[in-house]
DNA sequence: ATACTGAGTTGCGTAAAGCAACCCAGTATC
DNA sequence: GATACTGGGTTGCTTTACGCAACTCAGTAT
């Protein structure tokens, strides 16, 4: 195809996020990641993803800076993928992705893994909430304004 | 490319709704759905999109129940795309995607188009909690536990 | 009679996904 | 001391789907 076209002049948080993380692979890459998967060939007996995309998608990922390089080994030298600041950041997108997907396609209940949230100890689905009155969004109750900016999007 | 590799048997929400969510324009004309397009030929203007392309998405999504379908003149024949109860429920995902971008790659502020609660009044952001103790997640408190299944994803 | 609108469909060229095979350094095995 | 294995890729090939432009088709407006 035509290189894929890019999102960037469309100046949105949306558009750009969705850039680097609005690919199939990369979002499973992701999960894995948060799962403690860290090595190239365990990235690709899990997913079964052909190994050239997967170098691609790890690749780009780590120039993101979503992902990092480690060492773990001199000789012979290999490396581990871990998640950064920013990587972990995206928490929220996996378990949105998750609380979505488990509320309208529910898969085979047995296959769910619980979230555990260690604060309060119990086992926990995500909530989008409000960060100011910490209310639980919900679509009636949202409004987008428009922005600053002359000719807005 | 030989086609595209199902996600379906990995049994796991976060694959099924990559599946469906996963993709640039499906991200987008999800978005734009939010901000009130409805129209074929605003979705593809708005975002330049290619007219096929286009068309793949919103039938992908209409057949998923995302959007829906609703005549708004018999003569000539003309429908509008809307969002159903599960596609609304995708809010969260967007606002994921938005708290996100905003926060690590930042695009021009004159470009935000700032949410307003209307249970509040405030202006907000998104912040993803814990349904149980209502506390902000933060990923060093949230453990994947295994699954109950005999050979676990 | 011509042009315009909305909502697509068709046809074409190219790039990217999938697959399998290969590579290379070091380590373990017979 | 030749062979096999492991980790982390790269190369080559085929097939698919993306991007683009052009076309369709029914009805409406000029």
């Amino acid at each position: 195809m035509p290189a894929r076209k890019s999102l960037e002049e469309l100046q949105c948080s949306v558009a750009n996020t969705a850039e680097l993380v609005g690919d199939q692979w990369t979002v499973l890459i992701l999960r894995d990641a948060f799962l403690g998967i860290k090595r190239f060939d365990d990235f690709q007996r899990d997913l079964g993803i052909a190994r050239n995309v997967l170098a691609d998608r790890l690749a780009r990922l780590v120039q993101a800076g979503i992902l990092d390089t480690r060492p773990y080994q001199d000789r012979p030298p290999r490396h581990e993928y871990l998640l950064t600041e920013k990587g972990k950041d995206l928490l929220d997108v996996l378990v949105a992705f998750r609380r979505w997907g488990d509320k309208w396609n529910a898969p085979d209940d047995r296959f769910i893994r619980p979230l555990r949230h260690l604060e309060c100890g119990e086992i926990m689905e995500g909530v989008m909430c409000c960060n100011h009155c910490g209310q639980p969004l919900d679509h009636r109750n949202v409004r987008v304004e428009p922005s600053l900016a002359p000719v807005s999007r």
